[in-house]
DNA sequence: TGTGCGTGCGAGAACGTTCTCGCACTTGAG
DNA sequence: CTCAAGTGCGAGAACGTTCTCGCACGCACA
């Protein structure tokens, strides 16, 4: 009996006795149409219930207001699900929707994610690049001509627009902060997931923010100079056991650190576990300090020390960016990198006067 | 010089030497079409590096691999974020991409992101539902013809389908827990975001999973028959400062709770602090149970005990129940309800002796 | 050699919009 | 009264697919 389809623009046509172009006119205003003809078309659109089609509409004008996002999912890192609502809240907010794919650090799994929203015509994407040993899919500025925006990390040759934090600031400041305290054992517990055969030796195959990380660290202790007695460095992938067990070795030491500095909150949370196994109380045995804030890390007693990221700006001035870019698309390459903060908490205390 | 835009069919087609429908047929290869004939085009698209357009081909088709996801963010919860990431990938694996929207428990927000994605033409909608005084705009289990599945939460009416936890059991369990360890002064801090005016006395207005937690608090208490001297009950709104004070509150009453329970994480850690301001040390001063496990909760020490729920499972059955009535669209509504499992840890121990 | 059937392919409609073009009618000025 | 300019509207193309229909050809069979 009734209609079983949704009605399209040419059932208000007739239900207001028009032609499908004056409906059309009427509803998105651009034509010369007369007043009362509009009222007639719109009073017929309402009690029909019309909505435009947007996919008919996005095939029509070629744009889709939407974008893509490539993303990581992280729990314990509060980083990602947090820049991943603002992006999301932001983007709404510019009348734009977000089409969202998780790449585990995988490449192939982030190629697949990036060709599928082309295809879904999506006017631009923002991504969060996995490492990979050679070149990338992500050539240049524009993929198959959309604009791409990289989030949290850029790539060795620069020729990209991305968003990223001065993680190497922030972390300098954790250590000199720790030197002033008189800590003069250093400990650096250092996530590479989906980093394979990772060394120290090779700073440059490690994702950017990491990078900076690892050198924010290491300019701290060298300003420290001789006062640094020693260093201890930990690289871990993947799983939590290959992270508490790195940290268990840098405990089992001669000279143990006083301090240990994570790169993450998995670090953190890797860390804190094998403390509590061993009876060190955080803060008075041993101090520890991690990137990236979260209401957990204040809900410690003592609170953990952070170095703290602006996550929404960083959402928020990525999705800013890449809109700008799909009306511009023939600008040069931004690159904006945003401050962190260091937070001092309790968990950063004088060492041991013991030690 | 080159072709500015991308490739469509009909330059394969004419590369190929073919029409337009053939060429369709032998990339769709659906049709009756020569072997030769399906290689030289696959040929001429592959160096052409020609793409479908996903966009035309949806409205050819009427349908368009994607469905809406909407959904609250909440960043110490450890559900949403999880469930998120569970259904982004359940839906890969299934071919469809997901759009996401959040509300922030703002049911016009909500009615507005289901009514965009609509318009977008998803396939189906993934909805944590908004609490809503009177009737809702999701209706019946089919929005505008889509297939709609709830998520976490069901309505009064359980005409919908939806996928939730089994929180009652879960809290109960929780409660009989301490009791059985000899806690007889019960806490309850319960969180009641985005209900206005929400008293104790109306649990119907209540979302229906704290509405279970509380159910399930107080069937435990109830069973603790006369051996529970006293309930402490805290109905906490929105903010931090809010929760920090209704725990306070608590731990002011003549005979303060030995034990408190929260309805999420928030809740937990708020208490946590207004514990650590006074010197309480968790686990021996005062024990604490929370809903929603994370890593967080078994890195402190002593370990926060929780009723953990099985996050991925809740996203890949939504997803797979979404889909299913996507593909059968005239099915009866369907309510799974899934186990959770109290943990239990340090957290929740024997009330002090003193008491 | 004619009939019939199966195979391969092309023409063209359809999905629901937007938007150009041109037609008819009104209006005002000369 | 005529003509130019302007106003309102309809016809139809276009976006890039899918898919129905029917045509032409080749082969087997009578």
């Amino acid at each position: 009996m009734q209609k079983p389809s949704a009605p399209t623009i040419a059932d208000v046509a007739a239900a207001a006795g028009v032609s499908l172009a004056t409906a059309s006119r009427a509803l998105a205003g651009y034509g010369r149409v007369a007043a009362t003809t509009v009222e007639r078309v719109r009073d017929a659109a309402d009690s029909l219930g019309y909505r435009p089609n947007e996919l008919a509409r996005s095939m029509r004008i070629g744009t889709t207001s939407t974008i893509g996002l490539v993303v990581i999912a992280d729990f314990t890192n509060a980083f990602f699900d947090r820049v991943t609502k603002s992006i999301v809240d932001t983007a709404r907010a510019h009348g734009y929707q977000v089409i969202i794919s998780n790449t585990d650090e995988e490449i192939s799994v982030e190629f697949a994610a990036v060709q599928t929203m082309l295809d879904k015509q999506v006017d631009g994407i923002l991504v969060v690049p996995s490492l990979h040993e050679n070149s990338n899919h992500l050539l240049s500025d524009q993929v198959n001509g959309k604009p791409v925006v990289l989030l949290d990390r850029y790539t060795h040759d620069r020729r990209l627009s991305s968003v990223t934090t001065d993680d190497r600031l922030g972390s300098r400041r954790s250590v000199d902060a720790a030197i002033a305290l008189g800590h003069r054992r250093l400990g650096f517990l250092i996530s590479t997931v989906g980093v394979d055969g990772f060394t120290d030796q090779q700073p440059e195959a490690m994702i950017s923010t990491v990078r900076e990380r690892v050198e924010g660290f290491r300019a701290g202790a060298l300003v420290g100079g001789e006062a640094v007695l020693s260093e201890h460095w930990r690289f871990a992938q993947d799983s939590a056991e290959a992270a508490e067990s790195a940290v268990a070795s840098m405990l089992d030491a001669e000279y143990p650190p006083t301090v240990v500095f994570c790169s993450n909150n998995d670090m953190l949370i890797a860390s804190l576990r094998v403390f509590a196994r061993r009876g060190l109380r955080v803060g008075r045995d041993i101090s520890i300090v991690t990137v990236d804030d979260s209401p957990w890390a204040s809900a410690f007693s003592p609170g953990i020390a952070v170095v703290a990221r602006p996550v929404e700006e960083v959402g928020e001035s990525a999705v800013r960016l890449l809109l700008e870019r799909i009306a511009q698309p023939t600008q040069e390459p931004v690159m904006i990198t945003l401050p962190t903060e260091f937070i001092a908490r309790g968990s950063l205390a004088a060492p041991p006067t013991s030690a």
